[in-house]
DNA sequence: AACGCGCCCTGTCCGC
DNA sequence: TGCGGACAGGGCGCGT
């Protein structure tokens, strides 16, 4: 998906659309991009009448807040989309699976070619539930060096697959967890528990920089992202090592080697990583 | 309990 | 131009 900064940029720009609109109903077009024990029918039936209080985000996901309690969790998978219908690229929503209208003619879309995605709509206590499954937010004060270090103890799991278990640390996705390693210096491959005290604290801070620079780049551009204006993220962030097999290390110059972990693309610098 | 794997689904790109 | 295969930012359920 969308990672942590794409979902953050996403919740901002609806926030900023459509905050305050009442809900006059639910279309779902897709039924299996809902989470278990939703249904169209109780989706439509739960929220109309009620008025968007705010949007947010935890981890990757967009957190929709309406009066009452409510809380509509969306989790936009790979190819996820969340839009108001007003934003200049809503034609561009080919594969819509559910539209909320608001009473005033808006309305929010949500769009997914691969159908990863997941709404899923919590009182106040299943959200507690939700909530506490996730992990630590990467860019809370409480996201220390120290903090990540005590986390990865125990765990033999490769520090890449480590970061990406949305229960330990909630938010980081393929690209930022690449990333964040190569700015802290160490190999994808690595064990956690085999972290040293002053690479938790160079990760932590690689995080950090990465996932604040995607943000204020409005998210990284790959393809199918797209912001909740409709338009695809901003070109700030350079990445450094994701998807960059064999081109040079902007560091020392070394080729960028591509390897596959769990099935999934791990990328690194064999000089600078460790 | 923690971990790796297969799978969900569609689109795109690359080589032949 | 067409086609097969690899690959894609995620996450769940399963067996070990």
């Amino acid at each position: 998906m969308p990672e942590l900064p794409e979902a953050e940029t996403i919740a901002r720009d609806l926030d900023r659309r459509v905050r305050g609109g009442i809900v006059a109903g639910v279309h779902v077009t897709r039924p299996d991009i809902l989470a278990p024990g939703n249904s169209a029918t109780k989706l439509a039936r739960s929220l109309r009448g009620h008025r968007i209080e705010r949007v947010g985000r935890r981890g990757k996901n967009v957190v929709v807040d309406f009066d009452g309690g409510l809380k509509l969790v969306v989790n936009l998978g790979m190819t996820g989309r969340l839009i108001a219908s007003d934003a200049p690229r809503s034609a561009e929503m080919r594969h819509v699976a559910a539209r909320i209208e608001l009473d005033d003619g808006r309305s929010v879309l949500y769009d997914d070619a691969r159908r990863f995605g997941r709404l899923d709509l919590r009182d106040a206590s299943t959200w507690t539930v939700r909530d506490a499954e996730l992990g630590i937010e990467p860019l809370s004060k409480d996201f220390t060096g120290e903090r990540l270090f005590a986390l990865t103890r125990g765990s033999i799991v490769p520090l890449r697959n480590w970061l990406l278990d949305q229960r330990r640390v909630a938010g980081v996705g393929n690209i930022y967890a690449n990333e964040a390693l190569f700015r802290a210096r160490v190999r994808p491959t690595r064990r956690a528990r085999f972290l040293t005290r002053v690479e938790a604290i160079r990760l932590r801070d690689g995080l950090h920089e990465v996932l604040s620079k995607a943000i204020q780049a409005r998210g990284t551009t790959i393809d199918d992202y797209r912001d909740g204006e409709g338009e695809s993220g901003g070109f700030q962030l350079r990445l450094q090592v994701y998807g960059r097999t064999g081109e040079p290390c902007f560091r020392c110059g070394t080729p960028i080697k591509r390897i596959v972990l769990t099935n999934r693309s791990a990328f690194y610098c064999p000089r600078c990583q460790r």
